[in-house]
DNA sequence: AATGTGCCCAACCGCGGAACC
DNA sequence: CGGTTCCGCGGTTGGGCACAT
C-alpha cells in the first residue's frame, strides 16, 4: 500500500509537545501544502499524512475547540440529512470546525439517537414549502398544482409577490447557496440558480404580481431534471 | 482502592481521484 | 495514454479518561 510503505520506519501515535512546535514552526515558515516535504523541512520523523492530519485537525489556529453549540448541532443534523457522511462538505459550512470533529461528534452524540434525527426530519419537512415534484404543466392560474399523487400547495402563489431573499427562512437560503448546489449536483446548478434568483427578485422588486414560470421550470430542472435527482427527497 | 465498562477523540488506515511525468 | 506520486477523504482503531461497581 502506498501510504503504508511511505510511513515505514517513522514515529506513530500521540504527538509530543516538541513535535507540535516543530510542525507549527514549519507551517508558519513554508505554509500549508506540499505535505511530502513537511517532515524533512520540520525535522520530524513522521510521515506526511501524520503531519497533515496533526495540523488540520489540531494545530491549525483557525480551529475552534470545545463543545458544539445547539445551532451547530442543528446544522450538522440538517446537512447530514442532505449530504450523508460527506464530513468535509458539512464541515466547510460550520465555521472553524474540522471534518474530523464533525464526524466524531456525529458518531458519539447523534448517530444512535433516533429522537434527535426524527426531530430534525420533522423540522425539515415542516419548513419545506416547495413541492417535491413539479408537474410538467405549470399552472399559472391557481395557488395549487395537481400532480400524480395529489394536490400540493404552490409555494409561490400568484396572489402574492415572490419573497425577497432576506425574508427567507434557512431552507431558501440553502437554495441560493450556489456552492452547495454545485457540489450536490456536480455541475452548474449554482450558476443557474443565481440567474433564476436574479430574475425572480427583479420581478419582486418591480412589484410584478406574478411568479416567474421560468423560475419554476428551472428549479424543477435543477432539482429533478437532467440529473434525475430530487434533493428534497433526500431530506 | 482496585477493577471493569463505556465514551470521547486523536490518530491511523486504505481507498479514490487528481496531478504529474 | 498508462504508470506513478501525491493529496484528501471517510471509516476505523485504540489510548486515556471518567464513572460505576
Amino acid at each position: 500500500m502506498k501510504t503504508k510503505s511511505t510511513c515505514l520506519g517513522v514515529r506513530k501515535g500521540a504527538w509530543t509537545e516538541e513535535e507540535d512546535i516543530l510542525l507549527r514552526k514549519c507551517i508558519e515558515e513554508y505554509g500549508g501544502g506540499n505535505w511530502h516535504l513537511v517532515p524533512q523541512r520540520a525535522g520530524l520523523n513522521r510521515c506526511r499524512t501524520s503531519c497533515r492530519i496533526r495540523w488540520l485537525n489540531y494545530l491549525n489556529p483557525n480551529i475552534k475547540r470545545g463543545d458544539f453549540r445547539s445551532d451547530e448541532v442543528d446544522l450538522i443534523i440538517r446537512l447530514h440529512k442532505l449530504l450523508g457522511n460527506r464530513w468535509s462538505l458539512i464541515a466547510r459550512r460550520i465555521p472553524r470546525r474540522t471534518a474530523n470533529d464533525v464526524k466524531n461528534y456525529w458518531n458519539s452524540h447523534l448517530r444512535d439517537k433516533p429522537v434527535a434525527r426524527e426531530e430534525a426530519v420533522a423540522i425539515t419537512k415542516a419548513m419545506k414549502p416547495r413541492p417535491r415534484r413539479f408537474s410538467n404543466h405549470v399552472d399559472t392560474s391557481n395557488t395549487n398544482q395537481s400532480v400524480g399523487d395529489g394536490t400540493i400547495t404552490n409555494p409561490y402563489p400568484l396572489t402574492s409577490p415572490p419573497p425577497k431573499v432576506d425574508e427567507l427562512p434557512w431552507w431558501d437560503n440553502m437554495v441560493v447557496d450556489t456552492e452547495l448546489i454545485d457540489e450536490c449536483m456536480g455541475g452548474t446548478g449554482g450558476e443557474l440558480i443565481t440567474t433564476l434568483w436574479t430574475d425572480h427578485e427583479a420581478a419582486a422588486t418591480s412589484g410584478v404580481n406574478a411568479r416567474s414560470d421560468s423560475f419554476v421550470h428551472h428549479v424543477k430542472n435543477i432539482y429533478i431534471g437532467d440529473n434525475d435527482v430530487d434533493l428534497w427527497s433526500l431530506l
